[in-house]
DNA sequence: TTTTGTAAATAAAATATTTTAGTAATGATT
DNA sequence: AATCATTACTAAAATATTTTATTTACAAAA
């Protein structure tokens, strides 16, 4: 009955109560009904909510109304009248993900029905923890925005992705860009002018290949991201878990080797320090010093800053040094993940991140080593599969963390 | 205006759709809710679940008449009517909770309010994987119920827990008693004649310490079971983490360790070969060949079946080889839990099962090895208590997964 | 004590929702 | 092409629930 309300109405709880804070709930149960199961019929929705039909129909109707929803049409039927199909409107409303990188960033806009509408990939930038860092992305965001095709007031919210400490909730980012009180959330607000979330990087990829990529039915899934650092996203029970502070799934700096390289994090023996994208820079640069060849080298000499994507395209090309220095980095990580196996139990085991660019010889021996380090019986209930999403999981991930978090889905 | 069903009545949707199901649905959420909360007033309950105070009276004033509710007396005012309490009765419904460990039993009866009626602790009894085994267990629980004070059709489930690999959805064990085809559950079922639950060992303590233990109001929890072998019970967002199969939690078999030493699993190198009560005992045993004293020896020797609670008992009689060893251990179990802390975030990791009887001998060497290998931030997030149920948190736990397994709670 | 302010419980009225019965639409069958 | 069986949808009736108003109960203040 109560018609044309804003979605960031229908979204907020505040000052209703009984009848019509129960209608909303009701819609907004209905929206993520349509949202999971995509469209459908006002006699399954019946059914599926419990709830009776002529009540459906009404909410359906303010529904259109509101225009969040759309009639599609009829569906075939196999004797009796035909039922209209009913679901969301992609047009309703957009979200924006922004995945910051070491040496560039992706962006993209992501409609209400979950479809990438633009992205923009590689822009130029490093990342460093300097305000002048954080104006260029700013400037970066902002001129993404400038270049949509829709108006801006009907961009409903943005989120920001970041490598290392972040919470999520509170919206206090540690690692990077923790340059004054407030949140690091509530500062790119306030500059943007979006509602904004951040998230940590590996997590955002893993919820894009968890609500939008390789997943399908599964609630128990682990995302491991393979970059210059290793992360780790872990869905339980189809949510992303975060833990106490949003500093859970801390993959690469579990003390899994007895070595003497000091990590980064100031700890020894780190999955990091022999498992990573800089472990396999290391060895890389060591390896050469050791009078090893590689396509990489121009008179006898390695670019200065020689970079994983440089080392990922090597093995593309054939190059014997990468290719057998991947292998090795991967026999770590599978000892790695398997710690995980034995804890999670999972469904399925995702590899995602640049070094999973590798394909076949980064997922050869890992699986090998899962095989030598994981219980048997635990193992062979988890599949590991490669992303489906590639580089755009963080993107893709943003914009639906953005979306899920206004919408209250999955939370 | 249902009155007088039965609780597995209130506690089944078949058959039932419309209103009649919204009422069923509304009843157990208000029994949930007096379980989470306690007692409770009228006012209170429809403010909480967003229901008017006439509905909510007419569902209370039949459950009331279904035996599950009572009137407590009035609470106290400032001013104004005083409000009725309704609270849960404790006699509407009693559930049996079955530890079984390797050299005994404990059972126990909880009523409907989680209060623990009786327990009988250290039941003799040798758990082996034989029929024989399982027929004296089958006897060992039928006494038990022949000496309760409750008639057994007011015993409304039971948990058996077992050590090992166990699916406690489909009913599964698979390292005890995996006889038939049927599931052990069901096997239980039939020779007890109650609804029968069963539930890996590590996770129903952890379900007892989680739900009626030391846990408060946090909600991502890790329980550490340190016995013979050592086990995980994981707690994320208030509900009990089961994994894929069942059989997350396998924190005993990461590969922590470069040793040659072969686990009972098969692998090599597993956290349990140098970090749990098994590995205590053979270090023991290799300690005193090589000379060391103990005042476990007497003529110079180790009794044949050196028991782990031997051992405990030993440090408590300051035995220097038994605190020394035990420290050795606490080591190495402290870095396989900075381990989970670093992947988890908990709010709180608790220590339980036999070792931890062991108070600060066992405890600081832990806490140490976490400042060690956690990193510092997510540490900082993680309380680390002992057990508060010790050796009742299997009971317990056992009876509590009946009880809201049968009612549906936290699931 | 009486009054007053406040909150709970109940009753009555107003709304909302479900149920039932009936109509519309459609493919399959005759 | 007409009838049948089936399902969607809609209208009206029946039931349920919420809202509002009223009564009851209680403690503190006058």
């Amino acid at each position: 009955m109560t018609g044309q309300q804003s979605i960031f109405e229908l979204f907020s709880d505040e000052t209703t109560s009984g009848v019509a804070f129960k209608n909303k709930a009701l819609k907004r149960t209905i929206i993520n009904h349509l949202d999971a199961n995509g469209n459908t019929t006002i006699t399954d929705l019946a059914q599926a909510l419990n709830i009776s039909v002529p009540k459906i129909t009404s909410l359906i109707n303010d529904l259109i109304t509101d225009g969040l929803v759309k009639d599609y049409g009829k569906v075939d039927s196999k004797g009796g009248r035909r039922a209209s199909m009913y679901g969301l409107v992609a047009e309703s409303g957009f979200f924006i993900g922004v995945d910051v990188k070491h040496y560039y960033v992706n962006l993209g806009l992501l409609d209400f029905k979950k479809n990438l509408v633009t992205a923009e990939m590689h822009v130029p930038y490093v990342l460093a923890n300097t305000q002048e860092s954080f104006d260029q992305l700013l400037k970066i965001i902002q001129h993404f925005i400038g270049t949509l095709p829709v108006q801006s007031r009907n961009i409903l919210a943005m989120c920001v992705n970041l490598s290392g400490r972040i919470n999520s909730e509170s919206g206090y980012s540690y690692s990077f860009f923790h340059f004054h009180e407030e949140p690091l959330s509530a500062t790119l607000e306030k500059a943007i002018g979006i509602r904004t979330f951040i998230e940590n990087d590996s997590r955002a990829m893993a919820y894009g290949e968890f609500h939008n990529g390789i997943v399908r039915d599964e609630k128990n899934v682990l995302f491991v991201n393979l970059d210059y650092g290793i992360g780790l996203g872990i869905m339980i029970d189809g949510k992303i878990y975060r833990g106490k502070s949003g500093f859970g799934g801390e993959f690469g700096h579990i003390p899994l080797f007895s070595n003497e390289i000091i990590c980064h994090c100031g700890k020894k023996g780190c999955l990091e320090t022999e498992a990573s994208g800089q472990a396999l820079i290391r060895l890389f640069k060591e390896k050469i010093e050791q009078g090893s060849s590689s396509s990489l080298l121009t008179n006898h000499k390695l670019p200065d800053d020689l970079r994983l994507a440089d080392i990922i395209q090597a093995t593309k090309n054939e190059d014997v040094l990468s290719i057998e220095l991947i292998a090795g980095i991967g026999e770590k990580i599978g000892r790695g993940i398997s710690v995980i196996i034995n804890i999670f139990n999972p469904e399925l085991v995702i590899l995602g991140g640049t070094l999973a660019e590798t394909g076949d010889y980064i997922r050869l021996p890992i699986r090998s080593a899962l095989n030598k380090y994981s219980l048997s019986l635990v193992n062979n209930d988890t599949q590991l599969h490669m992303s489906k999403l590639h580089e755009q999981a963080g993107v893709i991930g943003g914009c639906l963390i953005a979306r899920d978090k206004l919408l209250a889905i999955n939370s």
